[in-house]
RNA sequence: CGCGGGGUAGAGCAGUCUGGUUAGCUCGUCGGGCUCAUAACCCGGAGGUCGUUGGUUCAAAUCCUUCCCCCGCAACCA
């Protein structure tokens, strides 16, 4: 293949805190695959991802898992990178935030934007409300009071660094309106530029006080660098960014990047924030973002608590490697969020990889077998009907490459399918099993044979950005040596003379879907998820808790909140109001007569204007709740 | 009137921006064919008031409008 230049492709970088379920992997794999076909069609490819590692979030899990946060950011890292390695990813490069020599970078970027005056320290100005220790913007308090308790808040100030978002907002636009690919797709495009921009950039808060796992501000070593310049800057100090100038080749090669490829939900920080950060720091944008939708398995996203997450190492376990990958690119959509399910899964597999691809190869390598003792051989006896499977296969590397173009893998990989069934189309149209019957046509029957195996041989080197691992082995069981994208250009390149395997192995086993079900649900039985869990507490701290027994008495919803219901418990020796968020699960009047469990020396607080004079407990899986009932009397302690 | 996405055959989707031949595709289903192959493959059929109302037009799934429903986000989850 020609050199077609250089190919810059970036996936967001994974959050340090767990390990990443298949919806995370996913973008990385739709990076690898657009990344392998790049490669594969002649562009010299830097592929970069990694992890995120700075935060007060993984300050806290590391607390409570008794590590350092250092200590703790290897080990999610490990596991995060054993997650891509298993899907087969070829990154060429995997950045750390921790990396000495980005944390350098930022250090110095931030001073520089400093010093320019894009970064001023300001306070973060708001409403403080001291009981809460918290901060509040105007907008968020409710009738001027504190929207957690209620109480009166005073203007307070906490000191932090700005960066002036606003002052780049014109340049902004105007890049957006003058390169109409820069963010895909167009539809997100428009949320962008409707909801964020057009009513006006607000200064973006970079450093923080509060918490101490960040890169440090050197200046001010009181405040870190809060995650926007910390995370995004990956991009660049990953190639070997110099501030000072004195770049790596890396990046004087392969920066701006091609495409930085995200999720839907941090499109706004890579088409406001990192543009304008860029364009501050004098770097070049880059030429495309492209915010891909959520892969989410069954109802509603993945989360613990429902116990839905699907981890893409347990579906390898059950499905191989290349079929996981065939889902992850298939079964999505462009521009919205793909729904998969086991059974979706399944169906996908023997469907596509197990009764037209593997099924294809497998019946065609068995009759070059059968009737010419495994030897490719072509004495051209062509027939009318070659024409269409022959122009078909020709076709299709065109047409992959307009859909890759576009980013539109999943319409790709239905090119590849697409020849493959006409593949099977033409051993019913031709019959070689007739064809072998009658030794006078013995020659065509080879010339047939030919055909599907070139037609196999194509489509098997197209496929291989997808499915790296079959496309290999359906190229070994044909024998042929002719595997590059450019002998994929001439229908007619394969070697006759040479052998096929003897006896094909199957590449996807059909799966039985009632007994892969079953299996899975077996498996899952004895797992229950360890919780996190707390920082371990006293006899003392519990004691401070009281507990007691309550009867509801009236029960009505909320006036302005549609998951709230206001109760009225009777405790026996008085009466207390609560709020619940709790009116998805339970109707007010199913409520009423209800024995349960209330804190009653719970601070009040007021909940969308209704007061709250304590709380009612409950179990709550994020799906499933239920309401803590006792049978004793009213106004009993619980211990 | 918080922001946004969606409602097209039993299921999952494409088509909508740039109105125009019998509204496509995959799975499922029913019938047929074939036997090289992994009970696979090939052909055919059934199944749709394109959420609802009104409008623009020679022509609307597609443009404008009314209303309904679903899903994210935001707010509220003592």
């Amino acid at each position: 293949m020609e050199n077609k230049g250089k190919y810059y492709i970036t996936t967001a970088i994974a959050y340090t805190s767990g390990k990443p379920h298949i919806g995370n992997v996913y973008e990385i794999v739709l990076a690898d695959a657009i990344a392998r076909y790049k490669r594969e069609t002649g562009y010299d490819v830097r592929f970069q991802t990694g992890t995120d590692e700075h935060g007060q979030k993984i300050e806290e899990k590391a607390k409570a898992a008794g590590k350092t946060p250092q200590e703790f950011v290897d080990g999610v890292a490990a596991v995060i990178k054993e997650q891509f390695d298993t899907m087969n990813v070829s990154y060429d490069k995997f950045m750390r935030t921790t990396d000495p020599y980005h944390e350098a970078q930022v250090q110095k970027m931030f001073k520089k934007l400093y010093e320019q005056g894009d970064i001023y320290k300001s306070e973060y100005e708001g409403w403080y409300c001291t009981p809460c220790e918290s901060f509040y913007t105007e907008s968020q308090l409710v009738d001027g009071k504190c929207p957690d308790c209620g109480r009166d808040v005073q203007k307070a100030k906490e000191e932090a660094y700005f960066f002036k978002m606003s002052k780049y907002a014109d340049r902004l636009m105007k890049h957006i309106e003058e390169n109409p690919h820069f963010i895909q797709p167009e539809s997100r495009k428009n949320e962008m530029v409707n909801n964020f921009i057009k009513p006006g950039l607000q200064d973006l808060c970079v450093s923080r006080t509060s918490f101490k796992w960040g890169i440090p501000v050197d200046f001010d070593p009181k405040h870190v660098v809060y995650v926007w310049i910390d995370a995004l800057t990956n991009y660049i100090t990953g190639l070997g960014f110099d501030l000072g100038g004195n770049h790596d080749e890396l990046f004087n090669h392969y920066w701006p990047a091609d495409v930085h490829l995200i999720g839907k939900d941090i499109l706004r920080f890579h088409t406001i924030y990192w543009p304008i950060m860029l364009m501050a720091l004098g770097v070049e944008l880059p030429k495309q973002v492209f915010g891909h939708p959520w892969l989410l398995v069954g109802e509603g996203k993945m989360s613990k608590s429902k116990g839905n997450v699907i981890y893409a190492d347990e579906l390898v376990k059950y499905f191989g490697r290349d079929a996981v990958r065939y889902i992850m690119l298939h079964e999505m959509p462009f521009a919205q969020d793909g729904t998969v399910t086991y059974e979706l899964m399944i169906e996908r597999i023997n469907s596509d990889l197990a009764n037209i691809l593997g099924n294809l190869v497998n019946r065609t390598i068995s009759m070059t077998n059968k009737y010419f003792g495994g030897v490719i051989t072509n004495p051209q006896v062509s027939e009318e009907v070659d024409a269409e499977l022959i122009s078909m296969v020709q076709a299709l590397p065109a047409r992959v490459e307009k859909c890759m173009n576009d980013l539109k893998v999943q319409d790709a990989i239905d090119e590849i399918i697409a020849v493959l069934r006409r593949c099977n189309k033409y051993i019913d149209e031709t019959m070689p099993w007739a064809l072998a019957k009658d030794e006078a046509k013995k020659d065509r029957l080879a010339t047939v044979l030919y055909n599907l195996l070139e037609g196999i041989r194509i489509a098997a080197i197209i496929l291989r950005s997808y499915l790296p691992e079959t496309a290999e082995k359906i190229l070994d069981q044909i024998g042929t040596q002719q595997r590059d994208m450019d002998s994929a250009l001439t229908f007619g390149s394969l070697e006759t003379g040479t052998h096929v395997i003897a006896k094909p192995e199957i590449l996807f086993a059909r799966i039985d879907e009632k007994e892969m079900l079953e299996k899975i649900e077996a498996d899952k039985e004895p797992k229950v998820v360890k919780p996190e869990g707390k920082p371990e507490i006293t006899i003392d701290d519990f004691a401070k808790v009281e507990l007691r027994v309550g009867t509801v008495v009236k029960c009505e919803k909320h006036p302005k909140a549609d998951k709230l219901l206001v109760s009225q418990i009777d405790l026996g020796y008085e009466t207390r109001q609560i709020v619940s968020g709790i009116a998805s699960h339970y109707k007010p009047e199913e409520m009423i007569g209800k024995k349960v469990v209330v804190v009653v020396n719970l601070k009040p607080a007021k909940l969308r204007g209704v007061e709250s004079q304590g709380m009612i407990l409950a179990g709550d899986d994020g799906e499933n709740l239920g309401l803590l009932t006792v049978d004793l009397p009213d106004g009993t302690e619980i211990h």
